[in-house]
DNA sequence: AATGCACTTTGACATAAGTCAAAGAGGTGT
DNA sequence: ACACCTCTTTGACTTATGTCAAAGTGCATT
């Protein structure tokens, strides 16, 4: 664990801070590790802290009343989470459980505010963390309001295939975690990709998709409803 | 103008900022007022700063390929917008229009990243911001995956109403804004307000409405699809 | 009072996407 | 190789909500 600390420096939320800012980091932060589908917090709970992720992916969420989820996003490794809490001192505003086996460190609400008073890098840090989220939120509400499942798909997949243009590519989640994460349910998700395979816009066995055409996907993925 | 920036003091991003700070705000912000749509910057502008309203009201929204406007929120006296692409360097990910007459000040990037580097203060009121807006954001993404339309008028409503519980009530903004807001479009609106009527839980005429049942609404806003 | 214009409402209809149920596929451990 | 379990796919059906068109309403200006 006391290794663990050590990837802190790495971290773009800790970038240009000095050595002794890194040390105090590591002093004030808890590192744990937990496997897969453990609960870190509920929508709701007291927030006392923030986390950062330093291997595996941490799922955030919010939950219906009659049990759908709409995942807000997943958290990878050198990414933080749970931070709204620490500023708002209201609670967590949504849930929060590991979608693998994953190793996090604990930043306690207090320690870490007054830490941030006397560096204010690490509010600068901390300030675009917060402005790139709210500009993907942005993006989710666009998408979920203003276009249909096939053009959110078609936006994911090029996603994943990178600016570059890699046809092949594989899917990192589970199908029915994509359907959340894409505000629908998997047996929409299932048939949307069997007629895009129809259409021959792309080819997919399982995980494994491979892209057949770019320019029609992307022609879908701009399209609004 | 000058006078405006006497407001500054009142405004809680700026609370608690020493007088020197205060009157530096006051130099670098310019203050401007416009009439009712007016567009203040489009989705991918360049960001050179951010904005607080002073007076009236600006309306920031996302549009889609065929014209649809989403509306993410309406800034009002106090608050501001824009600060997304001061923290990220990136374009503006939204549109902004003034909705009414509308009088703001804006804050130039550079001056006021070097205000914030001095003041831990203002980092922090800043954050908080920033946190609030990401709590919408989520709860309005949840609202928009999770929940039908006739939940998310039931709680627009009961928001308006208050927590007190004043049963009578006004729209502050016409049925095709609220529609866009809702993340619908205004026949769908009309006609769910018309079947609210029908079943006894409003009673509207125009923009004035009057809450017959209110745990009839608050069941309906919880309630998802 | 009359005209014009924007906003709102209503109707008829189309359709994307959800629900329910069952079958199919794939991987894991014995 | 087999059984078991979960995830995925497919089919039949329902429904919420969007589209298009027309009528209605209210407000402001002349």
């Amino acid at each position: 664990m006391r290794d663990a600390v050590k990837k802190l420096v790495d971290i773009p939320l800790f970038a240009g801070l000095s050595r002794e800012q890194h040390a105090e980091l590591a002093r004030i932060g808890v590192c744990r590790s937990c496997r897969k589908g453990e609960r870190l917090f509920s929508e709701g709970d007291e927030g006392s802290g923030f986390y950062v992720v330093l291997a595996g992916r941490v799922k955030i969420f919010k939950v219906s009343a009659e049990g759908k989820e709409q995942i807000l996003h997943f958290i990878g490794p050198g990414e933080s989470f749970g931070e709204v809490s620490v500023f708002t001192g209201q609670g967590f505003p949504a849930d929060a459980v590991t979608a693998v086996q994953t190793a996090y460190c604990f930043f306690p609400r207090n320690a870490f505010i007054a830490l941030i008073r006397r560096d204010p890098t690490l509010a600068l840090n901390m300030l675009a963390q917060l402005s790139r989220r709210l500009r993907q939120f942005a993006g989710l509400i666009e998408d979920l309001s203003l276009k249909e499942v096939p053009g959110r798909l078609a936006k994911y997949l090029l996603y994943l295939s990178g600016a570059g243009g890699d046809s092949a590519l594989e899917l990192d989640v589970s199908k029915g975690q994509l359907a959340s994460l894409l505000g629908t349910i998997p047996e929409t998700l299932s048939r949307i990709l069997a007629k895009m395979n129809r259409q021959g816009l792309i080819s997919s066995h399982g995980a494994q998709i491979r892209i057949l055409d770019r320019r029609g996907l992307e022609q879908i993925a701009q399209e609004g409803r």
